[in-house]
DNA sequence: CATACGGCCTCCAGTAACGGGAGAGTCAAC
DNA sequence: GTTGACTCTCCCGTTACTGGAGGCCGTATG
């Protein structure tokens, strides 16, 4: 009977060295014999069959546990291959799913950044009348500064994650541009009408605005600001509140990114 | 400004309170201070975006030194979010792809198990005459005893393993059943003829044999050998070495299995 | 004969992203 | 004063290995 030393059957087998002692550890595939005197491991030709079938159960992504077990049961009267195949099969579109559904998340990421691009192009932005659809949101309204609007998009976030479709908006409930003490609502587009606790989930009216994009840091906004309330006062416009501020790009996004590049849209919505 | 302690910051990001520890020991996701005196972390709102951010990238499959670098460059010049999505969707999509090869291994071997199933299904097998398709195989002739073909089948395994696409058979060039010293070669189907040291790559031709289904161990073999000859010798046919003998099922496939069950295809082949 | 080299051994550490648990300090309420 | 909830650090375990240190064994070469 042939008895090879580690080395000869790692090539033969193609599993390393290293490898080899650990399937021994481990009991997956112990030599045949190990010498008492200095430890050598010998394998035969028959454990050969043994490591082919631990090799191609690893590339099943099997678990050497698995594998032990298998091999270990496979002369039972119960063991049923098919079974066992079946169920690995399983495991394995599951596996199949979840990334497929990561690839079309990766997919909807692109595709929105690649529109904000297109809508950042211009060089300068004009104020524009437009109409905007009716949306369902999910907010929270609260009282303070608007830096600290970040918690309830974290809130909203947290909660409704799965159902968020569309840019983070926030409605402002005073008349003028206020710093602290504003009355605000951070609000998220959703697919979704789930109850969850402080969360007003509503649908926000359509209507007809004055719109104006606004590039740049937050702390600008209000220069943006100034230019919409101008054109509105010389149209003679009776502006309704709550006005909205859309986030199209920003921190709150993924990355903080150059908030030179950040992009807001200024909403003012027109009585009619 | 808001401060939270590491457990309603957990609540409200969804992080488990030893996530956020790790975070924090990994750099990816720092409290915003930590009080001096007794190690308590506190986390502000600011944060929760940065929170959220690590979330989503983490379900993007990122790794967290992937995420740590990206959160650190995101407002450098030259970062570009296109690009780093679309990295992250070919490593996605290779991972797809793997998973769809084992997916398509396992359909595969689950015909297989189903066909030799079906031709299992009968009591008793008789001696029948049919004729065999022509057939690539890889080869490894030796002499010996058949207990020790399981090496060349392994070397034949580990250098074509890819290319395999039949069941493994032994052609016997003795002219009778023999136990030791016997003359014969493992083979196994391929569907690629690569030049291998050692193992001879050829057509195995095409002929009209006697053949006959053994169930059980091979110790038995002999006793089905006496059967097929017999119908030889009744039917006057004179054979052709070498023989084969193919293995539908035998602990060389996955599992040992049980030696019972084992299927064996005698096939004498007739001079014509 | 000494030594260098390759092969083998054991033991330890590290990987990624946490989870579990021990043991101890902290904080507010009752 | 005490209870219970919360927090801290430190260490171990997970999976399937890989890498390295330090040392034994057998053979080929100077």
């Amino acid at each position: 009977m042939a008895q090879y030393r580690i080395g000869e059957f790692s090539k033969i087998t193609g599993l390393t060295v290293k490898t080899l002692r650990f399937y021994d550890e481990q009991g997956v595939l112990k030599p045949s014999c190990v010498d008492p005197e200095n430890g050598y491991r010998y394998y035969d030709a028959e454990l050969l069959t043994r490591a082919r079938a631990i090799t191609l159960l690893r590339s099943l992504e099997f678990s050497l546990t698995e594998i032990t077990d298998l091999l270990n049961r496979s002369d039972e009267e119960s063991f049923d291959v098919l079974d066992i195949l079946r169920n690995q099969q399983d495991a394995i579109r599951l596996q199949i799913a979840r990334y497929q559904r990561i690839d079309a998340k990766l997919c909807q990421l692109f595709e929105e950044e690649q529109e904000t691009r297109q809508m950042a192009k211009h060089e300068t932005f004009a104020v524009e009348e437009k109409t905007v659809e009716s949306q369902l949101v999910a907010g929270i309204r609260m009282k303070g500064r608007y830096s600290d609007c970040g918690e309830p998009f974290a809130r909203i976030g947290k909660s409704l994650g799965r159902y968020i479709n569309g840019k983070p908006l926030l409605l402002h409930y005073d008349m003028e541009y206020r710093e602290d003490d504003a009355d605000f609502e951070a609000c998220m587009p959703v697919s979704k009408s789930i109850e969850v606790e402080g969360i007003d989930i509503r649908e926000l009216p359509a209507g007809r605005c004055v719109s104006l994009l606004h590039r740049g840091p937050y702390e600008e906004l209000r220069t943006s600001y100034a230019k919409a309330f101008d054109y509105v006062q010389q149209k003679g416009f009776e502006i309704q509140i709550p006005s909205r501020e859309v986030f199209l790009k920003g921190p709150g996004m993924i990355f903080r990114g150059n908030p030179k590049k950040y992009l807001t849209e200024i909403q003012l919505f027109i009585v009619e």
